[in-house]
DNA sequence: TGACAGGGGGTGT
DNA sequence: ACACCCCCTGTC
């Protein structure tokens, strides 16, 4: 595989906000899981990559792996295609986090992931998740039931789909730790119970229509839609404006007191077709150097 | 070791 | 502007 990144870049990219379900081992080994998937990665050499999974979908996991970790040979391409040379703040965060990039997961987890984040930390996300695929989720197919029972590990899963939370009542998903999120999460699978294909609409559809739909759903706002679009469909003029980004403008770029909105309008001008890798740069530097 | 605030990567009213 | 829900974290 293309090595596709330097230093600690790829906790950035594995744990840095954009997905929740990869873990570090004592031993430095990230393992995570995405719809059937499950892989290892460990950080090699200074730009070096080394994955496994489980023999049986070592092949299926091997391509999987490559659309999930966008590490086509070509992948850099869009950095220099940011303004990074009329830019030096975005030019210093591109510098700080070489190879940094976009996932491409699963669009209605996408969606599931960032209906638990409004006011959570990352810590806390990937504890919801964690339980929301353990108890609601199923089985990953592929593992090896004798070598789990061995080393006395739980059995791994998938998150549950959008299907399967609709016949999870909402104290239940209470009881994943969600707080008022179980509510959104509760009313939105029931939302999209009644409307089969409305995802697969949406997740092809062009930007605006995708972003305007996503925001009917509860508890779905223009930072969360943004999230989903960019993280889940690979939809890099998407621009989510948290309060790092609000803080990273109002520092940066002499931005203070505009609303997250305008600033979203902003970073799409500024920065061009693929806005919400600037985005992620921005966000890297901006977390990294916090006060 | 344990109790106790404080505040959190947002949305909806 | 403020509630929403409650878990993590820092502090005593």
């Amino acid at each position: 595989m293309q090595p596709p990144v330097e230093g600690g870049v790829l906790a950035e990219i594995l744990d840095g906000g954009q997905a929740f379900r990869w873990l570090r081992g004592t031993d430095g080994i990230w393992t995570g899981v995405w719809a059937g998937n499950i892989a290892r990665l460990r950080q090699t050499s200074a730009s070096g990559l080394q994955w496994s999974a489980p023999a049986a979908l070592a092949p299926a996991v091997r391509a999987a792996l490559v659309h999930y970790l966008n590490a086509a040979p070509d992948a850099g391409d869009l950095a220099d295609a940011l303004p990074w040379r009329s830019d030096d703040h975005l030019a210093r965060c591109m510098a700080a986090f070489p190879g940094l990039r976009l996932l491409r997961q699963p669009f209605g987890e996408t969606l599931l992931c960032f209906l638990c984040s409004p006011t959570k930390q990352i810590v806390q996300i990937k504890q919801m998740v964690a339980l929301l695929a353990e108890r609601h989720g199923a089985p990953l197919a592929s593992e090896d039931a004798d070598a789990r029972a061995r080393n006395d590990q739980p059995a791994r899963h998938r998150l549950p789909t959008w299907g399967e939370l609709a016949r999870v009542s909402e104290s239940a998903l209470r009881a994943c730790r969600l707080g008022f999120r179980a509510g959104h999460i509760h009313r939105t699978a029931q939302f999209l119970a009644d409307r089969p294909g409305w995802m697969e609409h949406t997740e092809t559809a062009p930007y605006a229509e995708a972003r305007e739909r996503l925001c009917l759903l509860p508890g779905v706002g223009e930072k969360v839609a943004d999230c989903v679009l960019l993280f889940g469909a690979g939809r890099l003029e998407a621009f989510p404006v948290d309060v790092w980004i609000l803080r990273a403008m109002s520092r940066h770029y002499h931005l203070s007191g505009w609303k997250p909105a305008q600033i979203a309008q902003f970073g799409r001008a500024h920065f061009g077709r693929f806005a919400g890798l600037a985005q992620q740069y921005l966000f890297a530097w901006e977390r990294q150097n916090r006060v």
